[in-house]
DNA sequence: GAATACCTGAGTATTTCACTCGGATTAGCG
DNA sequence: CGCTAATCCGAGTGAAATACTCAGGTATTC
């Protein structure tokens, strides 16, 4: 199993485009301003997540990203699934041959991991996301800071 | 957050000495036999475990290593922290610093997450995985297979 | 003192990650 | 129409980690 700065970054762009939702769609410009990542890797996930249709992408200017279905319908799994990290924590990916061609000792021990971790993830959607307190704290700070930014830039 | 064959190997190994316990020390060359690993391999991870105290080492014919500790006092979590994998799922490692020294938006998703699987893994101690259903079926299908070997190689 | 095991450190092929770069395509606007 | 803003697409790359191997050293038992 991993869970790395792919899957963190795709949940966290995701994030951002439904706290940015009533305001049209949304730049991977602005995301990799506000969320410090780079906008090329963006690129490289955003096509993962089009291809697994949790986003439309609007081209041309003015044009963006938006949420491809309600935010209440996305969970935080669908989106690390997406960009093909797998949760799953057996060596055999369930195929349960992890000592050739049997199950090894802990197979059942990870499988369980693998649910429960599977089971967290998938009860966390984005709209539960966007109601929290730390989500609501953290995306006003980088509204604030992206604002500062821009007054900054034009004195 | 990361879950690979180290401390797959570890957990599978530690519960190799476990189910051993009776039979003295338990040689590497064994556990290897047994579980299809690497010998080499294992006395890398063995040097960790035995670093932080989960096993002792006893040198000589006859040798082999035992668990540190009794196995209910032993669990899932300890084994895998010793070979050195953290369970941390956020970038920050806790520290919070995720984004140019601010939380991210997700910090506290994968902080829930890394306490859900942390909680998960210690709770679950090898003696009792000794005495899984599933882990007696392997186990005793994996003495079977090793006498066989015997028994095959000495025609 | 020979065999058996633990112990140690160095090296290495492969894979993955996290990115960059260059360019093509599409759409809105004057 | 042509400019520009944006999505798209594919290839390439440096650094790190993984999963090993190999060569030897050291303790212990018979």
């Amino acid at each position: 199993m991993r869970l790395t700065t792919r899957g963190r970054y795709a949940v966290t762009a995701m994030l951002d485009l439904a706290l940015h939702y009533e305001h049209g769609p949304v730049s991977l410009a602005e995301i990799a301003k506000r969320q410090g990542i780079s906008q090329s890797y963006l690129e490289q996930l955003f096509a993962r997540l089009r291809r697994n249709r949790l986003v439309d992408g609007l081209r041309g200017p003015g044009g963006g990203y938006k949420l491809g279905r309600p935010g209440d319908t996305i969970s935080v799994a669908d989106v690390i699934d997406a960009v093909n990290e797998s949760v799953d924590a057996t060596r055999c990916g369930g195929q349960r041959n992890c000592q050739d061609e049997h199950r090894c000792l802990t197979h059942d021990l990870w499988e369980d991991l693998s649910t429960q971790i599977r089971d967290f993830l998938s009860g966390v959607s984005l709209d539960q996301l966007v109601k929290r307190q730390s989500v609501q704290t953290v995306h006003r700070f980088q509204e604030k800071r992206v604002s500062d930014l821009q007054t900054e830039a034009s004195i």
